[in-house]
Formats: structure tokens, C-alpha cells, sequence
DNA sequence: ACCCAGGTGGCCC
DNA sequence: GGGCCACATGGG
């Protein structure tokens, strides 16, 4: 129905990681806007960005909300960065897949799903990140609230274990939940989507209540 | 005047 | 390990 998505959209792999700060509880459209003003003031790169004023970031940042947290973040995230690969950014990825999510959750403002979005889309690393949509259609297929941990093994076990795949899935859940608000709102008649296909009673059958 | 957006961290029990 | 809250602007 929606064609290939070619997530993440960015330019390079660290601006994945701020588009991934930036994104969290706030419209993508927003995200653009920040994004355009840290490029056009030439800050969309570790060392740039870690030598910012603060002042500045919030200002590039103000339109995605949460502003202030966000942009001492994304400075502490470059801060991070610089000591840790020298602004290389695929050093970050040189280590195995376990380590490099345990250093980035380390980290102020990254969580698990900005942690495997930045492992998936900017390390190509083949972890599948789980996102508000992702749980909610997943909640309406069990009836009742999964976790993340829960709901990520259950994918992984199911989807063909490709990059590509991992990365249009998460794509396609975003676009398709965004598309009609099935997600929000169970029975709204606004939607191009059959509700009954979140219904569908033997999609975790064999999941032994794991999910 | 609401509700929601490609979450996270801190606190509580 | 789960529930609640603050964080905050912009669009519908």
C-alpha cells in the first residue's frame, strides 16, 4: 500500500542520531525544521555541535518541544562522541551489537527505542526498534498492554532477519499508524484501513504468552 | 479547548 | 516491573 519508505531520512549517520532525539513525542515535521536550523548555522556534525553554545542549540531546537532537555542532550551526546571516536562516527559501531546499545542507553535521552533506531539506521546493525505505534497496534492485537521487550523478541522471531526488512517494517508500522489513527482511535470511520485487520485472533497464537 | 506527536528519566510502590 | 508525572512546541 505505501511503497518503500528508505528510512531513516537524513544525510549522515550522526544526523540519525539528533533526528532520533529530536522525534522523541514530537512530529517529524517539527524535527525538519530543527534539523534545517542546526544545518544552516553548519552545527550537523560532532565537533561543531559539541562546541555550540547552548544557547544556540535551544534555539536551532525550539520548535520540536522539550527544547532545553534536547539540545543539552544532543551537546552531551557529541560531547560523547568526540572522546569516544574522535567525531568517526562508525567507530561507535565497531564493537558488538549488546555493547554498543549498553553504551548508547548509557547515555542521558537515549532509550531503548532511540538506541536500536540508532543501532538499526545509522550502525546497520539488525536489531528492530519498538515504538509507540508499534505497541499500541500490538496491544489491540492481544488485548491488553505488551512491553518493549516483549513485543521486540516477538518480531524478531517472526520477520525474516534482514536489514532491509527491519528497516522498512519499523518504517511502514510509523507511516500506516500515522496514515489513520487506527491506533489512537478504535473505531475511526476516517481510516482507509479495515479495523478488523488488527483483530486477526492467530497472530500470536504460537507465542506462548510471551508478548 | 481539547488531543496527539517516530520517548525518556525520576520517583513510587 | 509497572504506573504516573514532567518535559514543551506545533498542528489538527
Amino acid at each position: 500500500m505505501y511503497g518503500k519508505q528508505n528510512w531513516w531520512p537524513a544525510r549522515t549517520k550522526f544526523e540519525v542520531v539528533i533526528g532520533a532525539i529530536l522525534t522523541q513525542q514530537t512530529s517529524w515535521r517539527n524535527v525538519e525544521s530543527a534539523i534545517r536550523n542546526l544545518q544552516r548555522k553548519r552545527l550537523m556534525t560532532v565537533n561543531r555541535l559539541a562546541d555550540a553554545p547552548i544557547r544556540t542549540l535551544q534555539t536551532c531546537t525550539y520548535a520540536t518541544g522539550f527544547y532545553r532537555q534536547k539540545a543539552q542532550r544532543i551537546r552531551n551526546i557529541a560531547h560523547h562522541l568526540l572522546e569516544t571516536t574522535d567525531g568517526n562516527i562508525s567507530l561507535l559501531f565497531r564493537k558488538p551489537l549488546e555493547e554498543t546499545r549498553a553504551e548508547l542507553l548509557s547515555l542521558n535521552g537515549i532509550g531503548k527505542e532511540t538506541a536500536d533506531s540508532i543501532l538499526l539506521y545509522a550502525g546497520n546493525q539488525l536489531i528492530l526498534p519498538v515504538d509507540a505505534y508499534t505497541l499500541r497496534v500490538m496491544a489491540r492485537v492481544e488485548g491488553r498492554k505488551c512491553s518493549y521487550d516483549s513485543v521486540q523478541s516477538y518480531l524478531e522471531r517472526e520477520l525474516p532477519r534482514e536489514l532491509e526488512v527491519y528497516k522498512e517494517f519499523h518504517a511502514l508500522v510509523v507511516e500506516h499508524c500515522k496514515k489513520t489513527c487506527l491506533n489512537v482511535k478504535p473505531d475511526c470511520t476516517s481510516c482507509r484501513v479495515d479495523p478488523c485487520m488488527y483483530r486477526a485472533d492467530h497472530c500470536l497464537a504460537s507465542d506462548q504468552g510471551t508478548v
